[in-house]
DNA sequence: TTTATTTTTAAACACTTGTTTAAATTAGTT
DNA sequence: AACTAATTTAAACAAGTGTTTAAAAATAAA
C-alpha cells in the first residue's frame, strides 16, 4: 500500500480494488478497512457510510472509465482512425484495469443504486461530438448505416466482454491467466479486423 | 407462483429467480424462502445451505444455458447455417432469461465458487463436434481461420453483451425498457451479418 | 384409531453486518 | 507549556446473517 497518501485516500484506493472485484454487497465494510490497513470506524469518520464510499468510488471509477474514450473521441484524426484507436486504447485500459467493466455493468443493474449515479453519464460522451460525427459519415456514405446504439453496443461489446467472461472463457478452453492474455491480444486484431471492415465496407 | 409443483422445486424455482437477479452475495435465505413463500428453515431442510442450494441452481442454468447451443452445434447442417441460427436461438433464449448471461459470468469471477461446479462445463460443448468442424472449415478454406477461442469470444461477447449492459446502454442512450427491446431486434440483425460476413468471407 | 414418518413451523443459536459512541491519541495553536 | 481541534481506536449497538433445534402439524402405515 503507498504511504504518500491521506488516510482518505488510502481507504478510498482500498475501496476501489474491494468493490470493484467483489461488489457492493459481496464485501463488508470491515474488509475494505483491513485492505486500507484501518480501522472500521475510520472508513464511517471520512465517508459516513459504506454507500456513500461506494457512490465515491463508483462516481471515480467511471470518470477513469470514460477518461480514455473522451480522449480519443476528441482527437482531429479520421472517423475510423478514432474507432481504430478507440478498441486499442480500451483494450490498453481494461488490461491495466480488468475488473472494471465488470463492475459498472453489474453494479448498473443493481436495482438500489442511486438515480445520482446514472445521470452524468451520457453528457460525457455526447460533449465530445462523436455521435454527430457519426451521423455525418453516415450521411456521407462513409460509414455503415447502423443505429449509433448498435454502434456503440458493437464496441462495447468486443471490447468488454473479453474480460468479463475472463473466467468462463478459461474454463470452456482450459487455459491459464498467461495463455489468455496471450490470446486477448489476438482476439483485439480480429475485432479492429471485423468493426473496421463492417462499419466502413467501403474498402 | 406455480401450485403443481413440490417444495422442494419451487424453493429452487425461487431460488433461481433470487440467484439469478440478485447474485449469491446480494441476497439472504430469507429472501429466497420468502419468494417462494416458506419459512426459512425449508431452505436447509431441502438443500442443507445456502451455499449447495447454490449448487444446485447454478448447475441447473448452466445446464439450461448450454441446451439450445448444443442442440444447434448437433444439427446436420452446414456451418454458416449453423452459426447464424446459433445467433438467432441465443438471442431468442436470451430475451426469455436476461439474467443468465450476467449471473454465469459474474458468478464464473467469485473465487469462492467450488471447482466441482466448473469443470463440466467444456466437456458438454466439445462432445457436439462444433471445434472439430470449425478446425475443418478453416482446413477447406471455408472459414477464416481464427483461434477457435476467438470464434467463441466473437459469438458470445456480440450475443450476451447487450443484455448483460442493458442497464448501463439505457442510461448511456436514455431509453427504456420498451425501446431497447427493439433496439435488440435490430441489432441481432447486424451482429449476424458482421459475423457471419467476417468468419466466412468468400461470398 | 393408533402408531410411525415426513414435512413445516417458530424460536433460538452464534456470528457478521453497518453504524455509533466515547475514550484515547495525535497534531496544531497560542 | 497548556489548551483546542482533529484523528484514531476499541468497544458496543441493534439488526441481519446462515444454520440448528425441538416442537407442532400433516401424512402415511399399521
Amino acid at each position: 500500500m503507498r504511504k504518500d497518501l491521506t488516510t482518505e485516500a488510502k481507504i478510498k484506493e482500498a475501496a476501489k480494488r474491494v468493490f470493484t472485484n467483489k461488489g457492493f454487497a459481496g464485501c463488508s465494510s470491515r474488509e475494505i478497512a483491513n485492505e486500507a490497513g484501518m480501522n472500521v470506524a475510520l472508513v464511517n469518520y471520512y465517508f459516513r457510510s459504506k454507500e456513500q464510499l461506494f457512490n465515491v468510488v463508483f462516481h471515480a471509477v467511471m470518470d477513469e472509465f470514460m477518461l480514455s474514450m473522451k480522449d480519443v473521441f476528441r482527437m482531429k484524426q479520421p472517423l475510423e482512425t478514432k474507432v481504430r484507436l478507440f478498441i486499442e486504447r480500451e483494450y490498453e485500459f481494461i488490461t491495466k484495469h480488468p475488473d472494471i467493466p465488470g463492475f459498472i455493468v453489474s453494479e448498473m443493474n443493481r436495482c438500489e443504486l442511486g438515480d445520482t449515479n446514472k445521470l452524468f453519464i451520457m453528457d460525457e460522451i455526447a460533449e465530445t461530438g462523436i455521435f454527430e460525427e457519426m451521423h455525418q459519415a453516415q450521411a456521407n456514405g462513409d460509414m455503415r448505416k447502423l443505429d449509433l446504439m448498435s454502434v456503440t453496443l458493437l464496441l462495447m461489446s468486443n471490447c468488454h466482454f473479453p474480460f468479463i467472461a475472463k473466467s468462463l472463457m478459461q474454463e470452456i478452453h482450459q487455459i491459464d491467466d498467461e495463455k489468455y492474455a496471450q490470446q486477448v491480444i489476438l482476439h483485439k486484431q480480429y475485432v479492429i479486423e471485423m468493426l473496421i471492415g463492417y462499419l466502413f465496407p467501403s474498402k
